[in-house]
DNA sequence: CATGGGATTGACT
DNA sequence: GTCAATCCCATGC
């Protein structure tokens, strides 16, 4: 029996920076999260802004629930929801260092993947990559198709940076997006520092 | 019911 | 650097 992680009992400023580490698995394939943001309802770039709608109501569930989202009509965007019940909030699994089952994420990614630093080095391409999409929306991290893990050895106590959010153009200023100092698997643009 | 706007990516100038 | 692809869903008439 595993439990659910302790980052997800954070706030979600706290939550965001304590998942990096942690493991996400789907099937052979499994990669370390090495970005995130965070987003709340009381600031206008976070969907559960508006209040609870049918696209928002899985963000104001009891955390270990995914939260899936289909942007720019094209890909499927991982967030794992946080906060008590009633409370919208998530954070936004922006990407992993691959772990396993890389070849399936290389089939999955094609011809556009040039180097193992493009296979899950955004939301969408990871999603991509993984195999999974909006079919897995509100199901559990532990229980359901992608699977939340703790950090496996030697990926304790990381350098974290943080800054601003990215493809957003509300609430730019909240330094919410959060990342491992240095790790090349990062999303574009690099975080400053 | 029609419309418009994205928590992005990859291709192209 | 610019820009289109593409679809869910919130909003407004």
């Amino acid at each position: 029996m595993s439990e659910l992680p302790a980052a997800l009992r954070l706030p979600v400023d706290e939550a965001a920076p304590a998942l990096l580490g942690h493991t996400v698995t789907v099937g052979d394939c499994a990669g370390v999260i090495v970005e995130t943001e965070a987003y709340h309802e009381t600031e206008p770039a976070c969907h559960a802004y508006v209040g609870r709608t049918s696209r928002t109501e899985v963000l104001f569930h009891a955390p270990g629930t995914w939260y899936v989202y289909r942007s720019y009509g094209i890909h499927a965007l991982l967030n794992a929801v946080v906060e008590e019940e009633g409370v919208g909030a998530a954070v936004l699994i922006r990407a992993l260092e691959p772990l396993r089952g890389l070849d399936a994420m290389r089939a999955r990614r094609g011809v556009t993947a040039r180097s193992d630093f493009d296979l899950c080095s955004g939301p969408g391409k990871l999603s991509q990559a993984l195999g999974f999409d909006l079919e897995a929306n509100g199901t559990d991290v532990l229980g359901g198709p992608i699977r939340l893990g703790p950090p496996p050895p030697g990926w304790t106590s990381l350098d974290v940076l943080a800054g601003p959010r990215i493809g957003i153009t509300k609430a730019t200023e909240l330094p919410w997006r959060f990342s491992v100092a240095g790790n090349r698997h990062v999303s574009r643009p690099r975080p400053a520092g």
